[in-house]
DNA sequence: CCCGCGATGACAGTAACTGTCATCAACTAT
DNA sequence: ATAGTTGATGACAGTTACTGTCATCGCGGG
């Protein structure tokens, strides 16, 4: 009686394991292959070996299949600003907090520029990008106030740096060879400080 | 032979006049009714004497039939930047072009409200929202590079501004009584400097 | 009076998304 | 082991947003 153990991770479904990150997988190298648009979710499911109904158990619509990190994005940048010392200001903390996430990216350089690629190319899936990062926003002003900042500075700290970010990341993603996240951001941000820093307001 | 004259505006279509502005119409009605999802693309054709067929004509989907007025904001906004006094830096090119279309909403205070209550309850509308924004960021950025502002300043500046503006528009559609959105607007600039000013907060 | 143009209606078709129930693999208790 | 339970999946029908295509209608020009 030979009993072969396949048995790998073996802690989802019926079928292969990992469905979801296949159906992840599957979708960006369709959206990648023939665009968002050209591809349905009947093929992205059918390349995984899974059904329709199916990918709708796991992703809430067809854009979101590519935004899954999120909540983990959110977890350390809540993290981080809290950690971040007692002397540091607001956009202080939020830039500690940025670079921290930093790594996240940074190792997967290829599949970042890969998906937001796709992203850019497609205004349904920028505007989901854009609500992500609206909830980062949110996130990390909770963040701030849970370190006593007050209410209007925690919402305009927290957008600042998500628009720090967001020409960060798209500079990093257009960098041809392999650049660095972090310090793009260290830049915008410092960048940021200059604009600001012009004669008071009237 | 009596002719009735009846020849209002009649610039359009071959029925009632105005067919755009009374699907827009419709829309508000029935979002703020029953609920964005709750009704249907057909009941907003009907209820303004159209089928749903030229809904489509006129706005490429159910969500763009509250967001008209965008192209209007757009070039006052450039213009306003590219009249900013030479003095003036980004930031503060940025502030005046916010100032000068406040009155476009202060006139509008109550509908201002109504639509952006339908808005805020449901993530497709604020997916919209936040596109409409980013474009704004976008057409900003360009008018600052008009006036020689380099890059990475341009695109912040342009990004802050929409910040305040978010956060500022924000509280004035929450204030109960009559408010004042300019001044909103002014003081969030003042918070944002204040915030990126470097030295740490209390 | 006819003719062309632009907006609308009518109708069929695709694909995203949802509700519901049956099915199947793994796990648990006995 | 065997049976019952649980959770993920498949099968299938249905709604609705959105598109392509052609006919129709009102209006203005020749």
């Amino acid at each position: 009686m030979t009993v072969t153990v396949i048995n790998y991770d073996r802690a989802m479904g019926r079928w292969e394991p990992n469905a979801r990150g296949r159906l992840e997988e599957a979708a960006l190298e369709l959206y990648g292959e023939r665009g968002y648009e050209q591809t349905t979710v009947a093929e992205i499911a059918r390349r995984a070996g899974l059904t329709e109904r199916t990918f709708f158990r796991h992703f809430a619509d067809k854009r979101e299949v590519l935004f899954g990190g999120g909540t983990l994005l959110e977890e350390r940048l809540t993290a981080a600003v809290a950690a971040a010392p007692d002397s540091a200001g607001p956009l202080e903390a939020v830039a500690a907090a940025l670079d921290a996430v930093g790594p996240l990216f940074q190792e997967r350089h290829e599949r970042s520029r890969r998906r937001q690629a796709i992203i850019l190319a497609h205004a349904e899936l920028r505007e989901r990008e854009l609500i992500k990062l609206a909830t980062l926003a949110r996130a990390l002003a909770g963040a701030l106030r849970e370190r006593g900042v007050g209410e209007p500075a925690a919402s305009l700290a927290a957008e600042a740096g998500i628009a720090v970010f967001k020409i960060a990341f798209e500079r990093w993603t257009d960098e041809p060879g392999e650049a660095d996240l972090r310090q793009a951001m260290r830049e915008a941000f410092a960048e940021l400080r200059a604009v600001t820093a012009g004669t008071p307001a009237p």
